[in-house]
DNA sequence: CTAATTTCTACAGCGACTGTAGAAGCAAGA
DNA sequence: TCTTGCTTCTACAGTCGCTGTAGAAATTAG
């Protein structure tokens, strides 16, 4: 005996809100669902795991895309899972780097603001470190941050 | 004797590109530039300089509209710097959060990547791990991390 | 029966750009 | 002088991953 959701129901259990399903099945990531009479969406148990499994990979924060792969792949349980590993570690070092230059932005705004003195905008070195490039990062090493 | 510059040459010393200088003009980051007769914009080195100012926080992280606050304040010299304090003070908790949010994707990925045997998906721990939530980040608990 | 809630579609908006198209300006070489 | 090729111009559409809006219809709760 199959159970069947509304749309709101497969929201409250996905932890997939309404409107970014309907997101999902417009950009085909879900498949376009069952309809009842008046045009109202159906779920089954299988859309709602579905939901579940893009929910926690988003969280993770692989892509759309890569979620498509991954999707892709789960339908075909007797492939190797090469492709998997890949999109996984990809995504890994991608994490780490991220991780990366977070910490010497961290680092860079907590040396800001250990030094600032508290007094005024002119003598501030939060503000003046913006203008004075070479005590920061510098110039054109730094392009790559902008990534993510 | 004031240089000048092209929009070419004020991306080329900035480190900010032609595109994206006009895209600050146009929401009003960067003031309107002179023109020559032409039609062509041409700035001063004020201009050059506040780009990498704007380049700089961007790189640090600061989104357009703390770089708007940024950008008043340093107009201001006079004024007293809590503002910026607070800005930066803001900012680096923000990137705080967010590298510890990186840190438990890092972990849970190479926990995934590790229990990869490398068989076929089905016994994937990449993709079943996906599909279990109970192992992994629990369901409500991670909605903080869709921020940033 | 009524009122509130849910769902529907279609489209606009977010942030911070990037890319496209088509026209005009400009510098250097033959 | 002409041509070639680069830069610049405007205006607008597209990116990603949604979120919000409007207005209508269906369903549910009291």
């Amino acid at each position: 005996m199959q159970k069947e959701f509304t749309i709101g129901q497969a929201a409250e259990t996905s932890g997939v809100k309404v409107t970014t399903i309907r997101y999902y099945e417009s950009v085909g990531l879900m498949p376009e669902p069952r309809r009842v009479e008046s045009g109202r969406r159906v779920y089954g148990q299988a859309s709602v795991d579905l939901l579940g499994f893009i929910r926690h990979a988003r969280d993770l924060g692989f892509t759309v895309e890569a979620i498509r792969d991954l999707i892709d792949l789960q339908e075909n349980p007797g492939t190797d899972c090469t492709k998997a590993d890949e999109l996984a570690r990809h995504h890994l070092i991608e994490t780490q780097k991220r991780i990366e230059q977070l910490r010497v932005l961290e680092g860079e705004l907590m040396r800001m603001i250990d030094g600032c003195a508290g007094g005024k905008v002119g003598s501030c070195e939060i503000v003046t470190s913006l203008f004075d490039h070479s005590k920061c990062l510098s110039d054109h090493k730094s392009k790559a941050l902008k990534e993510h």
